[in-house]
DNA sequence: ACATAGACCTGTTGGC
DNA sequence: TGCCAACAGGTCTATG
């Protein structure tokens, strides 16, 4: 489901519920999502008070003041909801994705927190996961070792891009989807980062930053992935399908597609062409043939 | 090093 | 309406 933005977006609002709270009891309703919970997982956290809630790539990253750390990945549906004890029904604005409150089914850890609040991650698929770590072990851990640079911070340049790139055939798609050069994008920004630079999400990526086209297409690319990252942040992430909104603000990124989900309409550039949709690396690829002929 | 396919899961959608 | 195939925001593994 989330990409950076949507990951992001939940991050600010499980920030008000978990910082500066501690966890009074963790719940597991099954021994694993994608993978098994670690043994005393619960026990471990629990009585834990949180200094701050930080986000890496696409993992939230509840810190302790102890130095334990929770890292949360969302998968494809992984949800939290948020609501208070007090008055049980009441779904704060920092919940982000919220579905029908019967639908329990795949309600799979709750952390219920010193303040009240009650934290529900709910993921039918189960493709997310949560691991415990110390935070001095976190640039060694096996899921942040190897993640590329955060695509939102002055590391990533057009410099940046090209020198990855260089030597590649491999298609500028499964470069950008790549999260050891990039980390936090994913099928959606990846295809509308390439129709705002104009790029063909089959070119070889190699081709960033060789010559005069390429070392434009690099600066293209680079201005077009912060850009719309940061425009999908003020709109609060994307919700599709039919993932539902607590509270009514943000989340609306998804009109704003220019290609992803569009195949078979006009191109929004006016060009005349239709968005066309195609596999590629076994996940739908959108794109205007017109627009993002050549690098 | 790269591409491809399959795996992990459940739910929704579209075609017949 | 029913059934079935295809597909879904992610990533890991095996195989060529």
């Amino acid at each position: 489901m989330p990409e950076l933005p949507e990951v992001e977006i939940v991050r600010r609002g499980l920030a008000p519920a978990m910082e500066g709270a501690a966890f009074s009891a963790v719940t597991l309703n099954r021994a694993d999502l994608r993978f098994p919970f670690e043994p005393r997982f619960a026990e471990r956290l629990r009585g834990q008070n949180v200094a701050r809630l930080t986000r890496r790539a696409k993992y939230i990253v509840a810190e302790a003041d102890s130095g334990l750390c929770l890292a949360m990945h969302l998968g494809m549906t992984g949800r939290f909801t948020i609501e208070r004890h007090s008055d049980g029904a009441g779904i704060t604005p920092g919940s982000f994705y919220y579905e029908h409150a019967a639908d329990t089914r795949h309600d799979h850890v709750v952390f219920a927190m010193s303040n009240g609040e009650v934290i529900r991650y709910n993921d039918p698929r189960r493709f997310g996961y949560m691991t415990l770590f110390d935070a001095g072990d976190m640039a060694e851990h096996a899921l942040f070792r190897g993640l590329g640079i955060e695509p939102l911070s002055d590391a990533l340049t057009p410099d940046y891009l090209a020198a990855r790139a260089a030597g590649k055939t491999q298609a500028l798609k499964a470069f950008l989807l790549d999260q050891r050069i990039i980390a936090g994008l994913g099928n959606i920004y990846v295809c509308e980062a390439l129709f705002r630079a104009g790029l063909p999400p089959d070119a070889a990526a190699g081709a960033l930053g060789i010559g005069k086209r390429g070392t434009a297409a690099a600066a293209r690319l680079c201005a077009a992935i912060k850009g719309v990252l940061e425009d999908a942040l003020l709109a609060g992430g994307s919700s599709i399908r039919d993932y539902r909104h607590a509270n009514g603000d943000g989340g609306h990124f998804q009109e704003k597609f220019d290609v992803y989900g569009r195949g078979g309409e006009p191109c929004h550039n006016d060009c005349g062409a239709l968005i066309v949709r195609k596999a590629q690396q076994g996940r739908s690829t959108f794109f205007c043939p017109r627009c993002q002929a050549r690098i």
